[in-house]
DNA sequence: TATTGTGAAGCCTTTCACAGCA
DNA sequence: TGCTGTGAAAGGCTTCACAATA
């Protein structure tokens, strides 16, 4: 299933910013990025921005840079989020919800088909009164079930951190291919399952780190 | 200010794992963990951790490990988290709103202070029917008066794409040390600035090309 | 002419393997 | 005995410098 050579995994984090960036050159009407400013919105050095693609193919024209839209495609591609994904929240609080209703997944490939929680009654008044497009919200007792019936193979979780690890247990069991786990407790899962987990602090600690040194 | 000797970017960012991992064992009553322990617990090597740490001093203990307690406490010295960070959060949408209330920054030292909109007065009400502890809003436009009367030192962008290089200007007008931004938009400052975007698609993208690939 | 694609060099990071020590 | 701390080796990533070419 390896489409491609061993790639660095720095490069496969530096791609979605790259992504980020060619969207940005999009909306101000560029049709054509060379690889000096691409590198300069992404803090990163030119030929390291070329050498990043080279590793996918040759994207771009020499004496004229990278045609924006072609790029984007193909990075797109190489991520393999050309497709849709379907996905499942767990934990309709505060930032379950929004996370429901962010328009940044919506403009991507990104389908929200089902949402969970402990007390789906209760959440469905607070979600409907904020919603858009509605979002069908179960039991996570049905976890399995609906996972299975609507195709879920991402589950995102937005547990308090006391839960996290039950729910990652019961996503696992549910199949799902792949969990990122927005809870600010670490979880564990069998190695088949990938697993991110996004701890908003960090990029805080991060930052005032650097700041602090 | 350069405490210490030149450390890899990598380290840092693992340092922020290695403290919730530890919070972790802590809230399971464990008093000691093994380099082993902690690498198995963020998957990476155990001399990687032990190496992590060497960096900054010898915090372990032969043949026995590290006191948990002791080694959350040098984490958050080295990080520079061990003392109250002031923050602003700029628009208060869904994300924003989640970020007022978010209980892990209330347990750690991260205290929004403000919290800043185009239209403070439907918010208030917005965020008046949600929230435990209150936390003051204001028009954008006074921005600069308030971080400099509340002593914001790090602001957080949460505000539609289209808005957030604004705000990312006007937060560098206002002289706030550092800026994360959580909008899908890049946003560039001055160099002066330390900036950490945080794209939520991007975990998302990264999870996606490991499980195409 | 301008900018890509890339081999090779240089640098940085991780891992190994074991000395050091409670 | 068991686990940390660390010098040295191995490995991987980034940058340089320039050939290739639209």
């Amino acid at each position: 299933m390896a489409k491609y050579p061993k790639i660095p995994e720095a490069t496969i984090r530096r791609l979605s910013n790259y992504l980020k960036c060619l969207e940005d050159l999009e909306n101000r009407n560029e049709k054509v990025s060379s690889s000096a400013l691409l590198a300069n919105m992404c803090n990163v050095n030119a030929a390291q921005v070329r050498k990043d693609f080279a590793y996918f193919g040759e994207f771009g024209i020499r004496g004229m840079g990278y045609n924006v839209k072609e790029l984007k495609f193909n990075i797109k591609e190489i991520l393999g989020i050309n497709r849709e994904w379907k996905i499942g929240v767990i934990g309709i609080g505060n930032m379950g919800s929004a996370l429901l209703v962010y328009k940044d997944f919506l403009k991507q490939n990104y389908k929200i088909v089902a949402a969970f929680d402990i007390d789906p009654v209760k959440v469905i008044g607070h979600i409907s009164e904020r919603m858009g497009r509605p979002v069908e919200i179960f039991h996570v007792d049905r976890l399995k079930e609906v996972v299975k019936v609507r195709e879920i193979e991402i589950g995102i979780i937005t547990v308090p951190p006391s839960e996290a690890q039950k729910v990652a247990n019961q996503l696992v069991d549910a199949n799902v291919k792949g969990i990122l786990n927005f809870s600010p407790s670490p979880v564990s899962v069998p190695k088949h399952i990938r697993l991110r987990n996004l701890f908003f602090t960090s990029a805080l600690d991060n930052l005032i780190y650097y700041l602090s040194n």
